[in-house]
DNA sequence: GCTCTGCTGAGAGGA
């Protein structure tokens, strides 16, 4: 008898269920020699329980409680057997694994981990180039079945001049001559391929003979939550096969079966077939087949593999123990986590010498176990050594750090993952949620807009429910029966009430008269990137070596003395001229940024005009002829800069989606001027290197262009709010860089409590601002009034802020038709004197521009529904407030509301339908960011102060907001126990008591 | 206790 714990819950975003697609909560695991039996539920109740026996192996199977399983086969009322002969144990089912994760996992169980927390940034190879094009020009000749070697020549031609590829030629350096001779060596055996197989109709007694009679699929794409694998399969085909007549007469079978291509070594190797066999069962449920083949095209020769019970229980158990590594690379030991041991490190140096995790493996082993490198077996010593000699201890200690961290903020990102829900939920619940629209039948052919972008239009039976989805979201498409599920991603353009449209990476329009449905697609980001870089900072090389210095062991920046060695003589008045509308502080920031010799930090406090100061800095690099790489994390910050830039023709390249770029930025994509005709790898080449300025996000950092261009400086904006990991990514490119932000105002967000307590929030400007040095401070500022900056100065900036001028610090926010309002008061005063209105008399005053209107006297309770966390009573009074102040003349656009928490501004925002407030603009603190408006109300939202407030640095972005005029509404009592409200409390002259009604 | 923006991606061969 095993005894487990009835206290343990199951957490609300697992979803459990019973039938063919059945997820069981494991309740407990009974280990035995030989056999393990796991008592488990598909009831969140956890009751009722049944068992489930492993044996023949499958009991190795690292299932722990806890643990969400998949369970094939069946069951004898509520025990289920998986042994050697049948069922499957799926473990994390809904963690869907790839074709090829898996197969890499035969050879190396510890790359294929790897693999999957760390994205190689090794760019391929010309033979995997090769090999990718190779498969497009059959895939393309198969949609035209035409593999005459005219057509296959024009088609490799498209391919070698086409945008597609050209940027890989760039990165890797060849030349498209070349890939032309090695494109072109391919046309014949594919030819050969296709007289053999295709509609051929040679009869053959002596073998078993196959014949492709249409090929019904190219890249499909498969998620299959059943087994818990996701791939792409290259073609499927319809096949006839007819084997040796034995006697009697026999009809051929037709079956629709996965071809698998390669380009490589007609190897028909354990991974190839494997591959296959993955691929069957991933499409089990659309077209059951047993075979598969796979497809060298280097020869043209065919290979049937047939999947067995046998593979295909051996490869489940590969993708088990996969899942189980990458879902558990954290542990915890006594209340502080810390990261698991991966699969052993191979001992056989040929096998490893080629593999692209090498780096990372070693330094994985490192970072777990620091003694390892003296402990282990020889052949590893001599790895560890070779891989990781030429980081010191805090080298390692920095990657172990962030590897960490970045491992427990992927978990929160993991539950919060949705996708799970368009195959674990029906329609109608997913519905529910507005994640989802259901009932969708293809209303319209399908066109073409683009190369592989198809526009679809679907029209919606029935009753349209909530509305959740808006355009531009990422979305899949999938079958409503749930047997074609992941079809197809894209975005949406269009939602109305009975007709959606969208863009989609496949054309859909073999499905007519299916049911589909939509869901949102938030995608899994992970953190590969954070890690990626993380790695790469470990490199053994100049430009990781360097980085590391100032990083890591924190080398303090070096500046040369003297301006005129880096200013160009002939640049010299134009820099001039362009310094001229600087202020004092603003100067000093250039000229430290000229003389740096390794990093810049500028402090830019909020007003000070830090968009102005890195326009001006980017024009002033530019004339000096310096190249400059401009970021942000944000498109719409990297676009900000670009927007005023662009007035000052300087000339720039904006890397990115064009669909996410500001519309007047769009034609300095790389997208546009690429339609303007580049065809040839030069073209390509003079695109990259001619402008000085290449603009794009942190995260755009694994284009083409990186592989070649280094950059004299790099700028990033909003540095204090991006994570170390991200921040580095650009930084790699550039001799110098120039860090802008202000670590008092937010920081990067971090989800996970316990990688935000070890220092995850700490970004890389914050980590370097030690050095004094390095930091020039704008203080300067043009936005608030003094009553308003003082505000700010008191509560953080230790009276350094000024304003930039007496007008700045005047300013008052002007309503033309108060007297009306005011006397409208007064007379309502008189009328029911026991309402004393003159709080609310004052608090309109301009000349009053800080106001704090407390509710501690009126029952003004916070409430916590399922969005969040809301106050009614503060919600109506900020009504109240702005129907006042509108009326007084204040312009609806001039006013900004600002509130901490996301229901709070649903809840006023429905308060302002009317007409009167358009253009007022009901944002969050974190939204607010970098912006201003004349008049901003604050909403404090709760009595006790929330986990957010609590932050100081979101206090004073919220406060530092408004230019005229502030109204803070919260209660005082309860908010004074927090020590920086206390201190913003204190500060200020108007407390007003409001009795509302 | 509820703040949010980034990202195609699974596979393209080689020993």
């Amino acid at each position: 008898m095993s005894l487990f714990c009835p206290c343990s819950k199951v957490p609300d975003h697992v979803i459990l269920s019973g039938g063919p697609n059945n997820r069981y909560w494991v309740v407990d695991v009974e280990e035995r020699p030989g056999h393990k039996t796991l008592t488990i539920s598909c009831s969140k109740s956890l009751q009722p329980t049944e068992t489930c026996l492993l044996k023949d192996g499958w009991e190795m199977t690292p299932v722990r409680r806890g643990d969400v399983v998949h369970l094939e086969g069946c069951s004898d009322g509520g025990s289920w057997l998986v042994d050697r002969e049948q069922g499957f144990l799926v473990l994390l089912p809904d963690s869907l694994i790839s074709g090829t994760s898996i197969s890499s996992s035969i050879r190396c169980m510890r790359r294929a981990v790897l693999g999957d927390m760390f994205k190689s940034f090794d760019g391929g190879s010309k033979q995997m180039l090769n090999g990718t094009m190779v498969h497009e020009v059959f895939q393309r000749a198969a949609t035209a079945k035409d593999f005459s070697l005219e057509k296959l020549s024009k088609l490799a031609d498209e391919a070698l001049h086409g945008p597609r590829y050209l940027g890989d030629m760039y990165s890797l350096g060849v030349s498209q001559e070349e890939m032309k001779q090695e494109l072109h060596d391919y046309l014949p055996s594919l030819q050969h391929w296709a007289n053999e197989y295709l509609n051929s109709s040679a009869p053959k007694d002596s073998a078993t003979v196959v014949t492709v009679t249409e090929l019904a699929d190219i890249e499909e794409n498969v998620w299959s939550p059943r087994f818990g694998l996701k791939g792409k399969i290259d073609v499927t085909a319809r096949v006839r096969i007819q084997r040796p007549r034995t006697g009697g007469h026999r009809t051929p079978e037709e079956k629709i079966v996965p071809l698998e291509l390669k380009t490589g070594k007609e190897s028909n190797s354990i991974e190839h077939r494997s591959q296959v066999i993955l691929y069957t069962l991933m499409s089990l449920e659309r077209y059951n087949p047993e075979t598969g083949f796979l497809l060298y095209l280097k020869t043209g020769n065919m290979h049937p593999v047939v999947a067995n019970h046998m593979d295909r229980r051996e490869l489940l158990k590969l993708r088990n123990t996969l899942v189980h590594h990458i879902h558990n690379c954290v542990e915890q030991e006594a209340e502080r986590s810390r990261l698991t041991r991966l699969p052993d490190i191979l001992t056989n140096r040929q096998t490893c010498q080629y593999c692209p995790q090498k780096r990372n493996c070693a330094l994985y082993e490192r970072a777990v176990d620091p003694s390892s490198a003296d402990v282990s077996e020889d052949v590893v010593q001599d790895f560890l050594q070779q891989e990781t000699g030429h980081l010191t201890p805090p080298h390692l200690n920095y990657f172990s750090h962030w590897l960490l961290l970045c491992c427990l903020e992927a978990a929160p990102m993991e539950t919060k993952n949705s996708r799970k829900r368009v195959w674990l939920q029906t329609v109608q619940e997913s519905e529910k949620n507005g994640s989802c629209v259901g009932n969708l039948q293809l209303s319209a052919p399908v066109t073409i807009q683009s190369e592989g972008v198809f526009l679809h239009r679907f029209q919606r039976s029935g009753v349209a429910s909530q509305q959740g989805l808006a355009s531009g979201d990422r979305i899949v498409v999938s079958d409503q029966e749930g047997r074609l599920v992941g079809l197809a991603t894209g975005y949406l353009c269009e939602v109305s009430k009975k007709v959606i449209s969208c863009t989609l990476d496949r054309d859909l329009s073999k499905y007519s008269g299916v049911l589909f449905r939509v869901d949102s697609d938030e995608g899994v980001v992970g953190l590969s990137t954070h890690l990626t870089n993380v790695s790469r900072l470990m490199e053994n090389c100049q430009d990781s070596d360097r980085l590391r210095e100032l990083v890591v062991d924190l080398r303090s920046p070096e500046f040369i003395s003297n301006l005129s060695s880096v200013l160009p003589r002939e640049a010299k008045d134009t820099v001039a001229n362009i310094l001229k509308g600087l202020n004092k502080p603003q100067k000093q920031a250039m000229k430290k940024v000229l003389l740096s010799k390794d990093y810049t930090l500028i402090v830019g406090m909020p007003g000070t005009g830090k968009t102005t100061t890195i326009c001006t800095l980017v024009r002033i690099l530019h004339a000096c002829g310096f190249s400059v790489l401009l970021t942000s994390y944000t498109h719409s910050a990297v676009d900000n800069i670009l927007l005023k830039l662009k007035r000052f023709r300087v000339g720039f390249l904006r890397l990115g989606q064009g669909q996410k770029v500001h519309p007047d930025i769009l034609p300095y994509t790389e997208e546009s001027v690429r339609k303007n005709g580049v065809h040839t790898l030069s073209e390509l080449e003079q695109l990259y290197s001619k402008e000085l300025v290449v603009a794009t996000t942190c995260m755009g950092i694994k284009h083409p262009i990186f592989t070649h261009r280094r950059f004299d400086f790099c700028i990033v904006d909003e540095a204090s709010q991006i994570s170390q990991p991200v921040c580095l990514g650009p930084l790699f490119y550039a001799k110098r860089f120039v860090l802008v932000g202000d670590h008092q105002q937010l920081p990067p967000i971090v989800q996970n409590q316990e990688a935000r307590s070890r220092g995850m929030d700490e970004s890389l400007f914050k980590r370097l601002e030690l050095h004094k040095e390095a930091v020039v401070q704008l203080n300067v500022q043009y936005r608030m009034n003094r009553q308003i900056m003082s505000l700010s100065n008191s509560l953080m900036y230790d009276g350094r802020l000024e304003c930039g001028s007496e007008r700045t610090a005047l300013a008052l926010l002007t309503l033309p038709f108060l007297l009306t309002v005011q006397s409208e008061l007064s007379s309502y005063s008189q009328m029911q004197p026991q309402h004393d209105l003159s709080w609310l008399q004052a608090t309109l005053l301009p000349s009053n521009p800080v106001c704090f209107l407390d509710c501690s006297m009126v029952p003004a309770l916070e409430s916590v529904e399922r969005g969040g966390i809301s106050n009614r009573t503060e919600a109506a009074l900020i009504h109240m407030l702005l129907s006042l102040l509108i009326k007084a003349g204040c312009k609806p656009s001039d006013v900004g509301v600002i509130a901490p928490y996301r229901q709070q501004l649903k809840t006023i925002s429905s308060l302002l339908q009317s007409s009167a407030f358009t253009g007022v603009e009901v944002n969050t603190v974190d939204r607010y960011q970098g912006r201003d408006k004349s008049l901003i109300v604050l909403s404090f939202v709760r009595s006790t102060l929330g986990e957010l407030l609590k932050d100081w640095r979101r206090l004073n972005v919220a406060i530092t907001r408004a230019k005229h005029k502030l109204l803070m509404v919260g209660s005082a009592t309860t908010l004074r126990r927090y020590t920086p409200v206390e201190k913003l409390l204190n500060h200020l002259h108007q407390i007003h008591s409001c009795v509302c009604h």
